[in-house]
DNA sequence: CACAACCGGAGACTGCTCCTCCACTCTCTA
DNA sequence: TAGAGAGTGGAGGAGCAGTCTCCGGTTGTG
């Protein structure tokens, strides 16, 4: 769509641009998303006027940095799929995702938001849930988790986390690592456990839900 | 402290500010705490004047409302000390602070929300604490619960179960419950259960959580 | 009935973010 | 190496949302 080569941005102005995509990283992963682009350009020593002529809006740097990102978990689904044990597989994939996510502010707010003109974004999210259906389904069919768990379990369960993930990170940024356990012990089969008392969400009923999530 | 019948009210005034505190209440529940004064004084058929004039600023009508709230929470808790079995003390505790949190989006905000001169709040969360300790603390005796479950897992786990209630609210109202389950399946005990890998925050890292905590 | 208490709500004020504008600077090319 | 024009920066305007005040008019009460 946009060929980088139409017109070649003068020296100055790409050094400009690559300082500006790298505060935009800093700051989205250290401090959200909500950081303003005049925020953006004074971390990048560069004017506000330089920022908004680079990147009309924040979302279009957000949909910029933030894609690959999303990607990144994709590329973790897929290992967690050649895990050979499909329980190590379900755990690494929390491990790692939660990983990311501590890590990057940004990240998480990206997974969790509503769209509102985000459609690349929306995109790379929906590329994700393949291999969670899949590290999902051959879990269950191996009686390696618990038989009534969801593919929209997933999300959910990484989606509660988060708050965990929040809360630690100035006290103790490993606290999520601690519930994340309980969740998963919960999620190990076991012979006396009673059925979950309310079905998991289906699809389109998570994607409604996601739509009707506000911050 | 303020002796309410210092100067008794007019008629009219008695009846404005009953019907401010029954508008904050509906929209506390329905809308979160951070709606506006103006927005309770329009929901209450009464002039923004009147709604400042009686109350000076939001936080006096949030305490007035909340702190009653959050003794209910302790009122569960103690009921839920009542139940010979420890087990489903727990279980009762949780469900049934989860339940008011659904129904009332501002008990959940003002729970987990950094004081800002709301000492009254503060206190009546504080006053919550032995109760919750001594559920955690007799099931853990009992073996009722994994033997690593700590004080301050509840609040966080509650914390985190919110999640979901905002996320189901206009879905599937009782999404929580799935999740909720698959923790307390988490806190049961087994014999192959590993050690969590993360301690519990102590009082005081908890307290200094919640200090940090913003938004 | 007199008059203090009370009312309503327009709008002043504050604090924020988004974004534009334009006098000046720098790069690139001929 | 000089001139055209792309690029710069940051003050400040527009817009918005929440808080709170002020005061002409109304109402309850002794």
């Amino acid at each position: 769509m946009t060929d980088p080569a139409i017109v070649p941005l003068r020296a100055d102005a790409e050094r400009n641009r690559q300082r500006l995509l790298a505060a935009a990283k800093d700051l989205f992963a250290t401090r959200g998303l909500d950081v303003t682009l005049d925020d953006i350009a004074r971390h990048a020593g560069v004017g506000t006027g330089t920022a908004y002529r680079r990147f009309p809006n924040k979302d279009v740097l957000i949909e910029a940095l933030m894609v690959d990102r999303i990607n990144e978990l994709g590329a973790i689904a897929q290992e967690c799929l050649q895990e050979p044990d499909p329980w190590r597989g379900i755990v690494g994939y929390f491990e790692r995702a939660l990983a990311l996510q501590a890590a990057d502010r940004g990240l998480k707010e990206v997974l969790f938001s509503a769209g509102r003109g985000r459609e690349r974004v929306a995109h790379a999210r929906r590329a994700l849930a393949p291999a969670v259906t899949k590290l999902v389904r051959r879990a269950v069919e191996a009686g390696a988790v618990r038989s009534d768990l969801s593919t929209s379990d997933v999300p959910l369960i990484n989606f509660m986390l988060n708050t965990i993930v929040d809360f630690g990170r100035d006290v103790e940024p490993e606290l999520y690592r601690r519930y994340l356990a309980i969740v998963l012990d919960g999620l190990r089969p076991r012979d006396d456990l009673a059925p979950l008392p309310v079905d998991a969400l289906g699809v389109r009923e998570f994607q409604d839900g996601m739509a009707r999530w506000k911050r």
